[in-house]
Order: C-alpha cells, then sequence, then structure tokens
DNA sequence: TTTAAAATTTAGATATGTCTAAAAAATAAT
DNA sequence: ATTATTTTTTAGACATATCTAAATTTTAAA
C-alpha cells in the first residue's frame, strides 16, 4: 500500500507515542506531536483507520494494528539507518542528521534499505544510541537502560543513548565532550530541583533535571 | 524558494526538453514528458511563471529563466549523484538506479549534496556518462560526442553514454556485455531501416536505429 | 481566405491535507 | 446530580495538484 509522506509520518509519531506511554493515544497528544491541531488529527485517523494501520474508536484514542506497527518500524529503521550513513561516511554531527533523515525515511524502496544496511555493516544502533530494526522489524536484545535523571546519587553507567531531534542540546553535548560510551558516575542528586552533579572523563559537570532526562545510560557494578 | 516535489519535476522536464531541442516547449510537449494531460500543464506553468521559474506567453509555449535553470541543474546534480552512489557504493545495477534517484532528488540539503560528492570523489558523469553539474551548476568541458546512430560505416569510437531512465534497455546492453569505456567500430549501416552492424569487445553486434540513436560515443581517430 | 484540424486554455470537478469555528461528548467540579 | 471545563468531533473553507469536457486560439488545408 502506497502512503503519502504525512501519512507516513502520522504513523510514526504514534508509534513514537506508544512506546513511550504504552496506551492509548489521544487525538491530542497526537495534534501536539504532529505540530498540528486536533481536528486534522481526527480526519487522519478515520483516513488510516480504513487502512487498517490503526484501531480508532471516536472520542477513545487510537492504537496501531500490527499492520501500522510494521510500516511504523519500517519508517524507524530507515530513519536510523541515514542517520549512521550520514555520520559514519559523510562526516555529519550528530546534531546535524535528524532533520535530513526525516526527508531520507520516505524513500520508497525496500531494496535501497537492505542494501545501505549492508553497506553500513549492519550497525544495531543510530548515532544517538537508538536501536535499529532488522528487515523483520525486530531489536536485537538490548542492555538495560535507565534514563540518568532517574539515578541516585552513587550510580555508575556507560553512557548509552541521548533524545535526538533537537540539534541545540546535542551541541551542548558537544561542547562539554559528552559522548555514546563514556563512563559517567553521579556525584550527587539535588532534591529539591533534581539536577545533577557527573563525573565524566575527568571533569565534574551539573545537568538540570531537563537534560539527565535525555540521556540513558546502561548501570554497571 | 520551497518547491514542491510537482514543480519541481515540471522545472527538470523542462529542462531536459530545453536541451533536447533548443527551443520553447510546447505545453503538450511537455504534458507527454510529464505523463499528464496539457490542461495540467498550462495551470503548472502559471504557477511556476508567478515564481519567476520560467517566461510563458500563452499559447506560446515556455522557457526557463535563470532562476528555473539554477534549480534544474540542481536536481540534475542530485540525480547523478545519487545514481553514482546507488552504483558505486550499493551495488546497485544501472538499469535500477534511476527510479530510486528519482525520489532521492528531492532531498533538500545544499550540505548533503555537497558532502555526498565529496564522499564521491567529486565524479565527473553519472552511471549512464551524463555529466554532473558542479555546486555552481557547471559541466566540466567534456570531448564531444556523437549519437551512435548518427555514425558512417567504418567510425569508430568510445562509449561514452547510454540514455538511462528504461530499465529493460539498460539490462539489455548489460545482456550484450555493453558497458561504457568499450571500443566500438562501425561494420556496416544498413540504409534502409538505419540499423548498425557493430564490432565490440571480439563480438558482432546489429543494432536497431532506435538503440543507437540512445548510444553516444566520442569518435576516435 | 474561408474552413477544417490541431493545439492550447478555461471551466468545473475531485482528492488530499490542512485550518477555524461551532457542536457534541467526556471528564471534572460543585 | 447538575453544572462547568476540557477534549474531541463535525462543518465548512482553503490550497495544491490533478482530471474531463468545452471553449478558444493557432496552424494547416481546401
Ligand atoms: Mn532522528
Ligand atoms: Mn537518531
Ligand atoms: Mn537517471
Ligand atoms: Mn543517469
Amino acid at each position: 500500500m502506497q502512503l503519502s509522506q504525512s501519512e507516513e509520518n502520522y504513523i510514526k509519531a504514534i508509534y513514537a507515542l506508544s512506546e513511550e506511554t504504552g496506551k492509548e493515544i489521544s487525538t491530542n497528544d497526537l495534534a501536539e506531536k504532529m505540530a498540528t491541531k486536533a481536528s486534522s488529527v481526527t480526519d487522519m485517523l478515520k483516513k488510516l483507520t480504513d487502512k487498517d494501520l490503526l484501531k480508532y474508536k471516536k472520542y477513545q484514542g487510537c492504537t496501531l494494528t500490527k499492520n501500522g506497527r510494521e510500516i511504523a518500524l519500517a519508517i524507524v529503521r530507515k530513519h536510523r539507518l541515514w542517520e549512521v550513513f550520514l555520520v559514519e561516511k559523510l562526516q555529519f554531527g550528530w546534531d546535524e542528521v535528524h532533520a535530513i533523515a526525516e526527508q531520507l525515511e520516505h524513500i520508497q524502496s525496500n531494496q535501497l534499505t537492505n542494501k545501505l544496511e549492508a553497506f553500513l555493516g549492519f550497525p544495531k544502533v543510530d548515532p544517538h544510541g537508538d536501536p535499529i530494526p532488522n528487515i523483520n522489524g525486530e531489536f536485537d536484545p538490548s542492555p538495560k537502560r535507565v534514563l540518568l535523571s532517574k539515578c541516585e546519587k552513587g550510580n555508575k553507567g556507560i553512557v548509552m543513548g541521548v533524545e535526538d531531534g533537537e540539534p541545540s542540546f546535542l551541541q551542548y553535548l558537544n561542547k562539554i565532550g559528552f559522548k555514546l560510551g563514556l563512563n559517567i558516575k553521579v556525584e550527587d542528586r539535588l532534591s529539591f530541583d533534581g539536577s545533577l552533579i557527573i563525573e565524566m572523563d575527568g571533569k565534574t559537570l551539573q545537568f538540570s533535571h531537563l537534560v539527565a532526562s535525555k540521556i540513558a545510560i546502561q548501570l554497571i557494578d
């Protein structure tokens, strides 16, 4: 089935919200995510329901069907593979690739996706640490990840992922030398604002709760 | 100025027809090229005229403005660079890349185009021998090319280009071992149907006039 | 040079995707 | 249990890109 770019973006957004919440997605939440109006969302939900990509009951929100989830995973796969290409092969910074990948993820050619994956050496994660679904939409089993914002004083770990999509946030991380794979330790946690004092690469840094909530780590010992 | 995919395709088609004929492009010719109706073309010509991408007088056809030509060249540049990428890096056949490049040529990011060009080593021609405009829309001076269909008995040359866009034609060339760079010689020319007897790589082949008109060679001695 | 044919444009319709404003339903507050 | 608020849907409009059928202009023929 041939989907428009707009339809694909809705599917992807619903998938992303479902991953976060696990529940049904409300019209308003989706409208906010898509930076559009609730009425536009309602129209689109009807259309996607007719195409059997989601289940939708008036006033009750929506969830993806198996079909819809498969399409979402295919788009996510393309997005992340292209991000790897842009960083690994074209020397883009991790803060520059999301917007371009938003376009490239809509290119239609399974052969292209699969050959690109092979060319890149079957990467398992994208430049922001997000896992890349394989040709069947499956993720590799990956180590358990925790948001830095949920960590306690004394916790140690390895940086596994950061939220992509906001260049200024990623540029800030560049500036302080923050990279995937680094060892970090929570030196202290200020309970009144949730900010953290971090030790990383010999440096001491302070992260606001907001910043810490966009960083995922794997806890060690 | 942000153009729709459809607008870009019109600009590109007008450019291609202009290269062929050198004259103004008629509504009907453009309709045929775009596989659409003349009325749709008229609507689009008005829109593109308003955007100063072409000059158009009712019933008199159209030509690109400087502005329009620059945009056309930027799209052609992207198309051909992506074709090189697909063949050189992803191991696609030259018969498989045109349709995918038709999509990729619309990706908007000058930085991407320029980094891709560098990654590919600043290629001067695409897999079908078509020249690739540089960042300023300029072509390298290239040796004079002649259509094989215009050659006489006894002419010798090197294969420089083939018409892309028709997979079955390119697959036929694959089958007979025809490649860019080969030396060929016109053994004979049948005047009544314009077909040619060719010697290439030790083999003797017969090309119809139609096939010969889709092959360009550089004449030698 | 008047008529016939071909090419082109206009008029009116359809489909997609979006919007604002108003109506309806669900949820929260009294 | 009513009333008020929030959420969601519907109604009606607009922009893009396309189509068919009819009108107009240009070109070719008689
Ligand atoms: Mn991204
Ligand atoms: Mn990413
Ligand atoms: Mn091509
Ligand atoms: Mn080509």
